[in-house]
DNA sequence: ACCCTTATTGAGATTGAGTCTCATGAATAT
DNA sequence: ATATTCATGAGACTCAATCTCAATAAGGGT
């Protein structure tokens, strides 16, 4: 999943046919470590001069997801937010209200508690959401970049 | 917050008007513990006899959620639960995927992890967003409640 | 290289939850 | 009772995401 060539294959591997649209959108997400959503994609991919359409940059992303490369993200904003999966480890997120920086965390002690959470209730765990929502007092910058981003 | 005259009270004190619509609202979401959207409240109020129009449901709710007596809960279904909170110490909720069931659980040991990590990134928590998927093992009517609740 | 089959694409229509508009109606204060 | 002003209802509207279907192009076979 590093170069080119293997995307190729990821999609070959289950009849899938590989296109320059699927290899932009999915170029285009692996560029940058934000969490962006499928308009920021087709926007970019627009301006870089790809004549792709909007179903096409969503019907990729479903196909990103659905092979594991690709992460969706709901932060309650009524859109979808994308990150890939390469360097990943699990992790979940803390979201500025004021600023709208999302910070990623990891917790051991969280996962672990989340398996016997469910254990004792008798559900075979799937997956999770969790968001921690609030101020980043931490970025003196916090209402700069708020201005900036929107 | 147990007795209607209390909810008029409640109205009256930030100046707004008590009207039969608002409590025939917060009547339907207190009479049950389920996790109903608007559209439920809506169609049982009208099955009821009520002429009340749909955006009026929407505005109701979204007062009782500012005066603190109804929460809102996205659970990636693209449209919003609601749960009252009479009885209610916070909770978050375990989500079964095959027959949708909502089993809600509290863990004051994750409460607390989460302050920790919020503060140790400079964070000033305001709320947070915990769901747990999978499948309930542990009721042998999953697939048959399923079946049941659409 | 060329065909053939069939997956994929693009443009625009559609969906669905939720919000907005604004004329009409009803709740409260005096 | 009257006046004031907030709340309501019907339907238009928004916006992300999905769907439709005719046209296109990927890739296996020759
Ligand atoms: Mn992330
Ligand atoms: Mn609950
Ligand atoms: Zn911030
Ligand atoms: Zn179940």
């Amino acid at each position: 999943m590093t170069i080119n060539q293997e995307f190729r294959d990821v999609l070959r591997e289950e009849g899938m046919r590989h296109t320059w649209q699927r290899q932009a959108v999915w170029d285009e997400i692996k560029s940058n470590d934000e969490h962006r959503d499928a308009d920021d994609i087709f926007i970019c991919l627009k301006q870089a001069g790809y004549p792709i359409s909007r179903a096409t940059v969503y019907r990729t992303i479903d196909v990103l997801v659905s092979h594991g490369l690709v992460r969706k993200l709901d932060i309650g904003e009524g859109r979808m937010r994308l990150e890939h999966k390469l360097d990943s480890h699990h992790h979940d997120h803390l979201i500025c209200e004021n600023c709208g920086r999302i910070i990623e965390f990891i917790s051991p002690e969280i996962e672990a508690l989340q398996s016997k959470i469910s254990s004792a209730h008798g559900f075979a765990l799937t997956h999770h959401v969790h968001q921690l929502f609030g101020r980043c007092l931490s970025y003196p910058d916090c209402d700069y970049y708020r201005s900036q981003n929107r």
